[in-house]
DNA sequence: TATTTATTTTAGATTTGTCTAAATTTAATT
DNA sequence: AATTAAATTTAGACAAATCTAAAATAAATA
């Protein structure tokens, strides 16, 4: 089955939705797609004759079985690129979004399968957000915030709280990026920030508002 | 200035016949796009307002200034991603045109000039046809036919003429493809085969109907 | 519970890109 | 030159995706 860049784009809306809150309803999704709940109506009568979503009118809606996997697929493809734009192509992370908005619609399963494979089978993408096997699997990590770990083991960041320009800007100069190895070394009870080695650079010290932003997992 | 895909497809067909037959005429065009002639009009009527094309009523029409830079900018694009399917993500080139013909809507030039960057900046693409640079502008190449050749001068493989799966079969067997390097060390008169000689290759023999198609240039 | 308010849907319009069928213009031929 | 044929355009329709304004339904509250 092939679908519309808008019939993905609302599936894709609805998905995210309804991770949060189970059901979805018409004026949120409007909100969240800065359309109009009339349009939302329109393509909900769409889709559920699709027969991607449950649906009763005025009873709020959400994807069954055969949606989830369509937008696991666009959700799939949009990280997938996202990795391409930001570790071949050198992007910045804050700037990759609207441009994977774009290439997520590009139809061709064996283009995405190359893709994952060339990208050496990312298991998340530069913000850290796992990015769906063929199958619509995902790996789920126990992660952690840098500022409740253990001294001196070393773990991989794995995502990033807050995903400002700011942000960036710092963990850059850290050389702190999604896959990077560090361990805490030392902590100073005063302010709380950290004192971390990341693999291959000098020791340096966070603070500890950067430290409760970095997540990572166990180094496997 | 910002176009549809629907256009910029359109723009793209009509550079194409003018570079033939200079003028473009509405039937020649819905036959490549294969559309009816009244959509072609309509879109002529469009492309005319947004001053892309001289085109009066009845008398044929053709892309001023404007309208062929946008061809080159839609060509550019898509023989960068021809570029980036074959050479990064191992595609068959006789696999790439259907999946260029979407990626090559994309709209960011960001994206365009740091692709164009990380592939190396290939002057042609993979069928051998020249990637206009961001102004519009392409190498030409004296290109001569591999059966045309004086022996043992190395020449570089600029594109072949006739690109079917069969002949790509053959030239993979060969280890012959776009920017290979090789030279003519023999020719038989009998039947007009010619010995070549492919770097890091053993020498080969091959038949003078794709000698005719094989095309070359200076080793520059 | 009756009424007000918020949410959602319907009805009908708009834009883009397409189509068919009919009308118009140009070209070809007798 | 008149007629036929081919090419092109117009007129009007349709599907997709959107919108506004009004109607219908559900939820909140007095």
């Amino acid at each position: 089955m092939n679908f519309t860049t808008s019939e993905e784009n609302y599936i894709k809306s609805i998905y995210h939705l309804q991770q949060e809150t189970g059901m979805v309803n018409t004026n949120s999704l409007a909100a969240e797609m800065l359309t109009r709940p009339a349009s939302v109506t329109d393509m909900l009568k769409k889709l559920k004759t699709k027969k991607l979503l449950q649906y009763e009118k005025y009873k709020g809606f959400k994807l069954n079985e055969t949606g989830k996997k369509v937008a696991l697929g666009v959700v799939r493809k949009h990280r997938l690129w996202e990795y391409f734009l930001v570790d071949k192509l050198g992007f910045d992370w804050d700037k990759v979004h609207p441009i994977a908005e774009e290439l997520e619609h590009i139809s061709s399963d064996e283009l995405i399968k190359r893709l994952e494979q060339f990208l050496g089978n990312p298991g998340f993408d530069p913000h850290g957000d796992p990015i769906p096997d063929s199958h619509g699997k995902f790996r789920v990590l126990k992660q952690r915030p840098l500022s409740e770990l253990p001294f001196k083991e070393t773990f991989t960041v794995s995502s990033v709280g807050n995903q400002s320009q700011q942000m960036l800007e710092m963990l850059k100069h850290y050389h702190i990026r999604i896959a990077t190895k560090l361990s805490v070394t030392r902590k100073f009870d005063f302010d709380g920030s950290l004192e971390i080695k990341v693999i291959k650079q000098a020791a340096c010290i966070i603070s500890e508002q950067v430290a409760k932003n970095v997540f990572v997992h166990y180094d496997w």
